[in-house]
DNA sequence: GTTTCGCATCGAATCCCGTCGATGCCTGGC
DNA sequence: GCCAGGCATCGACGGGATTCGATGCGAAAC
């Protein structure tokens, strides 16, 4: 985890043209926000996430989410590790099967990042 | 662009296991969103997004966007683009620099699709 | 114990992405 | 008209990501 490096608010061109308003974001910031993003940045991870919250207890087993995507199951397990690396998903095995359930307020941290930028 | 495809909600796992409390994302819906956060998975570009907001008034040319992240003119450039592209900054050539500038109310809406996700 | 089934991991093939140097275009100044 | 400077575009290189088939692991059933 990168979390506190050294970055300067620059100081180089802010002289000559328009004044800072408030502060940018740091590199180490940026860095740990862009691997969450591309986490989440996959037309089949966002459908995985999309199809788990839409199960009725908040969770789903694999062999649920292999057969609507049209993937194979290595594929689909290796977008599942993904999503779980990125703290957006959990993986809960009881006996056989492995259930899937988001991250409580994980999306809602990110889309506060968002338009924390703005 | 893909706008409507066929993607009916899918009937086969959907019997033997819990119910679905609401519909997921389409696949086409998955493919435009995942464009749209692509765009944003990467420091530089987030840096960029960054800068930009962070000027007064609320935009910026190259020339300062160039120096503080310590990459080529070209890179800059093209990240720019991508950003362009995926319609989070506009850009504004006045005379000999370009100004880019964010798009109002894109990063909310981003925002507001990430959190209805859950 | 043996078999079956669900799932994770591994290795390889293919493709996409970020970055650079070189170059071209266009505007403003002399 | 000519030159200088800011910026976009092009071609190429290196690294990473997505996908697959093959394989391994572990639990439940018989």
């Amino acid at each position: 985890m990168v979390s506190t490096a050294a970055v300067q608010p620059f100081q180089g061109a802010s002289t000559r043209c328009a004044p800072l308003l408030k502060e940018p974001i740091t590199a180490a910031q940026a860095v740990d926000l862009a691997q969450l993003l591309k986490a989440l940045a996959d037309p089949t991870r966002l459908r995985l996430v999309s199809m788990v919250a839409a199960h009725e207890d908040g969770e789903a087993c694999v062999c649920e989410l292999t057969e609507p995507l049209g993937l194979t199951q290595p594929t689909i397990s290796h977008h599942l590790k993904v999503l779980i690396d990125a703290d957006i998903l959990t993986r809960d095995k009881r006996g056989v099967w492995a259930y899937y359930a988001l991250v409580p307020g994980a999306l809602d941290a990110l889309a506060a990042v968002l338009t924390g930028l703005r």
